[in-house]
RNA sequence: UCCUCAGUAGCUCAAUGGUAGAGCAUCCGGCUGUUAACCGGAGGGUUGUAGGUUCGAGUCCUACCUGAGGAGCCA
């Protein structure tokens, strides 16, 4: 929402302009960790409002559901408009962005349906697990008849099973011969479900009717083969239950049409409603938990390393400090500098930029691991490429040379992209169809050539050969522009490429030497559209190298006190490398903004939500 | 941090220095096993903020705020 808007908001509301949701209209002001409804964990049953409803009971707001939700719009403030809109006829939308988009030829046979539909709707497709329905059972979650649209679409349940499914409308088209048609989303796959919803239904007429996007409900009823096109099952509903409405539509930031991606920056706690941003959520979750099955399956130990780190290490980027000192009554030296001895650490402290340097301790001693986790970087960076909070996946394997470092990041790369290939298989053809043509296509190409590796001076003279004209010249000891990494990955190879070998002079410390003296063992894999996605090397292994290197670059070795005695007892050559889990997310989606694939982005200036 | 561009209805955008507009969304009416539904109507604005130039500023000038793209830093 634009500033002025926000201020509007915020002056009817009579409170000081701020950059937040809470000035969106129509949309509750209480945020996720403020006390409200957002943050109860009480079950359905217990929320649920009544069944029976008069139009009297809706204007009255219900004001024991908003009690018992612990805020007040936990239930709808239903105005004077909305009891005119109960008499009235409805209204019929149908955007471009919530329509279906898989849907399944009725003419296909049973079994050949439920293998397409697997593939089509991902994993949550597959029926639940014998135990994971007990589990579900014993916790009182899930009755046996409860069902997740994915299931429902994925062949799981055949036609005719009496069924019931939860989730939040997408859109409602009507018909004045007595029928309504509800789009249902429960986030378990990219497509809705159709429900049919008769006229006949008790509540069709008072709430039926009057459902928009937006709004949540519990659908009862039969899974039968659908009479329109562009779905194959439906539900014939024999009750619906709102569980609850949207209070005001004509400002729910949701309508149902195209948005940009900056406004649905700007309601970051709603846009999971989109397909866009749901699709995200389900691709970053299937890459995450790939990120875990490969490690796992390849013999390494997940380390939680620190979030919080004393040390200022290795230059990478600006630090957020870590600080419970009176920052109005700030203890001072004799120098008058902040005196860090009276803070909680009892000395300086913050977030981490890398758990590499704890990682290799670990990697000292169990030989292959790995750390996966949130990072924060205080750079000044305004680009589409760059978050203060980013998360990074961070091997480290012991008796491994650079060569077998670039194997296991072209492993790991190529297992992630398979993986999401075939578990979201629905959302990644939305992708293809509307955010990037190339998403499916460049992925399977990645996952079916070996990747190009060229070393820095090969790729130094490829560029010079170029004749391409670069507005930064390109020379040996130079650091590699954007431009040039993008001719390399997109215009000479036209692939993920992995150079190795860069000059000392602009690499950090803790990179082995390589024999000649003048490079040492790096590794950037550079992706197409993204630029760096990897970057790792061989680490020096040998003290007196360490050591020549810690002076080179300037750096005080006392705080390395303890990353030196890695080196002094039992040291082995090492290699591991950190991956960008936004760069990878935005290079499988296509999403160009790395700010759209982190549910809350935090940017310079702005940590909303 | 630097460079460039942009802020007008809920959203996306028009508007020679001379009365503020459209599409979508919302609401209402009509029509239909619908599916980007369709047809008709209505409501909706301190043109980002503060100054300035002018008879007159959405439009020109200055500063600031916000956003985007690119660069640097990096993942």
């Amino acid at each position: 929402m634009r500033s002025h808007v926000r201020r509007r908001q915020a002056e009817r509301d009579g409170c000081r302009p701020r950059r937040s949701c809470d000035a969106v209209p129509g949309v509750p002001s209480g945020q996720p960790g403020q006390s409200g409804s957002n943050q109860l964990t009480v079950s359905r049953s217990e929320c649920s409002p009544p069944r029976s409803r008069s139009p009297q009971r809706r204007a009255s707001g219900r004001p024991g559901l908003a009690r018992k939700c612990g805020g007040s719009h936990a239930g709808p403030q239903v105005s004077a408009r909305n009891r005119r809109r109960s008499q009235q006829g409805p209204s019929k939308v149908m955007p471009r962005d919530v329509r279906p988009r898989c849907s399944l030829s009725r003419a296909d046979g049973p079994a050949r349906r439920v293998a397409l539909s697997q593939r089509r709707y991902g994993p949550g497709a597959r029926r639940r697990s014998p135990a994971v329905n007990e589990v579900a059972r014993s916790c009182k979650l899930v009755s046996m008849a409860k069902r997740e649209i994915a299931e429902l679409l994925g062949g799981a349940v055949g036609v005719g099973t009496e069924v019931a499914v939860r989730g939040w409308v997408r859109t409602r088209r009507d018909s004045k011969a007595g029928l309504s048609f509800l789009q249902i989303n429960d986030g378990s796959c990219f497509a809705s479900l159709q429900v049919v919803a008769d006229g006949t239904l008790p509540n069709y007429v008072q709430e039926v009717q009057h459902l928009g996007s937006g709004c949540a409900v519990t659908v009862r009823g039969e899974l039968v083969e659908s009479l329109g096109r562009g779905q194959s099952v439906e539900i014939r509903a024999t009750e619906i239950a709102v569980e609850g409405w949207v209070d005001d539509p004509d400002t729910y930031p949701i309508s149902p049409k195209r948005h940009s991606f900056e406004f649905l920056r700007e309601v970051a706690h709603l846009r999971p409603r989109t397909n866009t941003f749901g699709a995200v959520a389900r691709v970053r979750n299937c890459l995450a938990q790939a990120v875990h099955r490969f490690f796992d399956d390849s013999g390494y130990l997940w380390i939680h390393t620190p979030i919080i780190t004393a040390s200022d290490t290795e230059g990478a980027g600006e630090l957020f400090r870590v600080s419970t000192l009176d920052l109005a009554r700030l203890p001072r030296d004799a120098d008058g500098a902040p005196d860090f001895s009276d803070d909680f650490f009892g000395r300086e402290a913050f977030l981490t930029v890398s758990g590499q340097l704890n990682v290799e301790a670990y990697c000292l001693a169990l030989s292959k691991v790995y750390t996966f986790g949130p990072t924060f970087r205080a750079e000044n960076s305004n680009t589409s490429r760059h978050l203060a909070e980013f998360w990074m996946i961070e091997p480290e394997t012991a008796f491994a040379d650079l060569s077998d470092n670039a194997d296991l990041a072209e492993a790991l790369l190529k297992h992630l992209f398979r993986t999401v290939l075939e578990e979201r298989a629905d959302d990644m053809e939305f992708f293809a169809q509307r955010i990037h043509p190339e998403a499916i296509r460049r992925l399977q190409a990645v996952v079916d050539q070996p990747f190009e590796r060229m070393t820095y001076a090969e790729a130094v003279r490829a560029l010079q050969n170029a004749k391409t004209k670069f507005a930064f010249e390109v020379s040996w000891g130079s650091d590699l522009q954007s431009e040039h990494e993008r001719y390399l990955t997109e215009e000479y190879v036209r692939r993920p490429v992995v150079v190795t070998n860069y000059p000392k002079g602009i690499k950090p410390f803790y990179m082995r030497l390589d024999d000649g003296g003048e490079t040492v063992a790096a590794m950037d894999v550079l992706a197409p559209g993204i630029g760096e996605i990897v970057g790792g090397s061989q680490r020096e292994e040998r003290l007196d190298v360490l050591d020549i290197r810690l002076a080179e670059c300037g750096i005080d070795p006392e705080p390395y006190g303890w990353y030196r005695d890695l080196r002094r007892y039992g040291t082995v050559p090492h290699a591991g490398f950190g991956l960008g889990l936004e760069r990878t997310i935005s290079y499988v989606t296509g999403m160009a903004n790395v700010r759209d694939v982190i549910p809350f982005p935090r940017t310079p200036g702005s940590a909303d939500f």
